[in-house]
DNA sequence: AAACTCAAAATGTGATCACAAACTTTAACT
DNA sequence: AGTTAAAGTTTGTGATCACATTTTGAGTTT
């Protein structure tokens, strides 16, 4: 029955006061953010319905919103599949996230004050347990609140749809770097943020989230993991 | 029958090679970007699909794709509009452009060769013509494609979609700023940038691009400006 | 006159169906 | 055997329908 390689994503409980597409939504986006679906690989609509238990529309519907975030990709074929990556294109998305967080860090910058400074720092201790625990995948999730507590405290913000488009398009790959993380997570780049923070330094904060992102990300665009990236992509270009 | 203001957009021939959701999404896509839909003004699905003369299904998903990228946004009501503007949110907006588009100019300056250089050159000429003749409409565009034309010299690109985002965003409140085009647009930026590219001076040409957009919109966050922005906004928040 | 109530109309969501285009498999032929 | 051709299957697109929720508007009350 299974042709291709099965497709397995994790399911939640589908809570009654959301909509059955937005469920789909979340669970697609989680799916499609740790790496549970290989690059390449042609995702259906009748197919995702079935494994999810619910009829082809809110597939459709969460389908056609996660390619709009450049989440997934929808070819000429009107075949749907996660892009494939590669190791130049990695890099751009890299430096993208550096250029446009550090710009959103300085524009939140005048707006933190003592609470949200409190929650940033709470979020780094729970960080540090994380990491001491060995739980990297729990690393990257707070992580990822990490920043966006720090991009949101501007009321303003017009960019975290943007970066959270990146993170969507980084995270099938970022597995693969976290798994090396252990020993190049040395110096602990939050701190140094929010010491920028409190002396309201936004040069100082820019490089600190700099440093974060590349020293968690930028390593992995290396020869070794870049043949992964080919190796695990389903269905090799014809 | 119209309870509300009358919505009055641009129709265009339907290419047959093209699906009805891609036609209806282009349409909608044209009539935000022009101001063509008021801010605040509720779109329904079957309204739409009367006006257009399809059925709600292309209507919702081109709907959908649209509030995916930031163009509308889906209220807790789960009703439809364009979003409503604010000055510091403008504001963002601009900061946003400048920080991404410079960004995406000097990563795609290695890649600018004699042939992209030419069509450069060419897009200037048009919208020195168009400006001539007073054609703003046109010089927005000419000028968008001068602007997609230097960032897609790089293969591979990947903030462009982040771009025609917030050019999406801005779009309903460019015509404001437009108006009052012809007596500020007294420098061509363009002539600079160019001219950095020659020279491959990247900062020089992130300078420019900086330049040409603040010069393009920044002046429009004025307070008549924003006053106009909350004058043509339907239904004030009740 | 302003606020509340409740029925009628309208709307988004989700399911099902029909159809054409794309893909897959099988068979025939060089 | 390798290539081509056609039949069969699968898939996305679009239309239509049912239903629960929301919005609207008239009628009533304070």
């Amino acid at each position: 029955m299974d042709k291709k390689s099965p497709i397995k994503i994790t399911l939640t409980e589908r809570d009654e006061s959301v909509t059955i597409t937005q469920w789909v939504y979340q669970t697609l986006r989680y799916a499609v953010m740790n790496g549970q679906i290989l690059p390449g690989r042609a995702l259906t609509i009748r197919e995702l319905a079935s494994i999810l238990d619910v009829s082809p529309m809110p597939v459709r519907e969460a389908l056609r919103q996660l390619a709009a975030e450049n989440a997934l990709e929808i070819q000429g074929n009107r075949r749907v599949m996660v892009p494939r990556m590669t190791a130049m294109k990695f890099t751009e998305l890299c430096e993208a996230r550096i250029a446009i967080e550090s710009h959103a860090a300085a524009r939140a910058l005048p707006y933190i004050d003592a609470t949200i400074l409190d929650e940033l720092r709470q979020l780094d201790r729970l960080i540090d347990e994380a990491q001491a625990l060995g739980d990297l995948e729990q690393v990257s999730i707070l992580n990822q609140n990490f920043h966006r507590a720090l991009y949101t405290a501007n009321p303003h913000q017009v960019t975290l749809p943007l970066i959270e488009s990146l993170w969507l398009q980084l995270g099938p790959f970022m597995r693969l770097a976290t798994s090396k993380l252990e020993e190049h997570y040395l110096i602990d780049r939050h701190n140094e943020a929010m010491h920028a923070i409190e002396r309201k330094d936004a040069l100082a904060l820019q490089m600190a989230i700099t440093a974060d992102i590349r020293e968690g990300i930028a390593f992995a665009a290396t020869p070794e993991l870049l043949h992964s990236f080919i190796e695990q992509s389903a269905g090799v270009s014809a």
